[in-house]
DNA sequence: TTATTATTGAAAATCATTTTCATTATTGAA
DNA sequence: TTCAATAATGAAAATGATTTTCAATAATAA
């Protein structure tokens, strides 16, 4: 007999992610969806939007919601997992903060047309001391704790211009 | 016999922003709806949203709409005398670009919790070095025109922390 | 295997922003 | 000043991304 499930079942197969110590750590469980969508995040080198995880998770696993993946990114966001990136659009697009091979400290440079969005690594080094200095006196002048910090270059991309 | 008309009439009293020229030149109209924005965004040091805007023009003049406040922010934006600001909170929050006194290059400094924006004008002495030979090399290396950077401190303020 | 309860998906609700359209006000020309 | 052309406006409806609600389902610990 066979069983018309929604739902695909976790198994061996399935591959077991950097981040699942993590959601365990946090009391989190592991499910399909999130596996999922943190596939996508991993396998992608693109700036993608809730509904662009959504459409490509939907080819393996058309059982997922939309509603999930809003969830789901929010969580790893809480979790420092996935950084979410505004381009100004509308719509907010996400990118994982570091894999398991360990991204790099980078900035974006976006589209003001189309919003496409290019990370860079250039000028890291230079940035440094720019940073910390910055990073202490501001702190200090107005007693904020700082967590992050971000650089963005808005211009024309190469087909826009 | 009185009239209860909801459109106040621009007239001698009404000043003569340094923003009109501008308009004219862009073939713009000068509206009260116009004047009121500008004079709010003049008077403050905040960082408002399109509703917070509506609230204080509504005081003394009632007959605006939001709608038109939005038109009038995106028009701004577009003229490069307001930036929008997205402090990852849903709602956008504008700033003169440059004012009468003309105010200075600076950049932000975001509470991650309640949103607050504060401007920073420190370090931008030594940021300009940095910011100069990164757009020079991006600009190369990726064929984008850039026309603008940002630079901004996500972390928890005084009252949040 | 079972009980507990976190997670899920669908549909409805929100909420900021945009569009539509008829009315009104600004502007340049007469 | 008056007038005609048309840009700008406000109200209401539409949009579109994101969030909430709630009953059903699946992951986990015992």
């Amino acid at each position: 007999m066979r069983y018309g499930r929604r739902h695909l079942r976790r198994g061996y197969g399935m591959g077991h992610g950097w981040w699942q110590g993590r959601f365990r750590g946090c009391g989190y469980r592991i499910t399909v969806p999130r596996e999922e969508i943190l596939s996508v995040l991993s396998n992608t080198s693109e700036h993608l939007s809730a509904e662009e995880i959504y459409m490509k998770v939907h080819k393996t696993y058309p059982g997922l919601g939309l509603t999930t993946v809003y969830r789901t990114l929010e969580l790893l966001e809480e979790m420092g997992i996935v950084i979410r990136i505004d381009a100004g659009d509308g719509r907010a697009r996400y990118e994982l903060a570091e894999g398991p091979k360990g991204r790099r400290h980078h900035h974006h440079l976006i589209c003001a047309k189309c919003g496409k969005v290019i990370d860079y690594t250039d000028f890291i080094e230079d940035e440094k001391e720019l940073i910390s200095k910055t990073e202490s006196g501001l702190s200090k002048k107005y007693k904020f704790k700082i967590l992050n910090h971000e650089i963005t270059f808005y211009g024309l991309c190469d087909a826009c211009k």
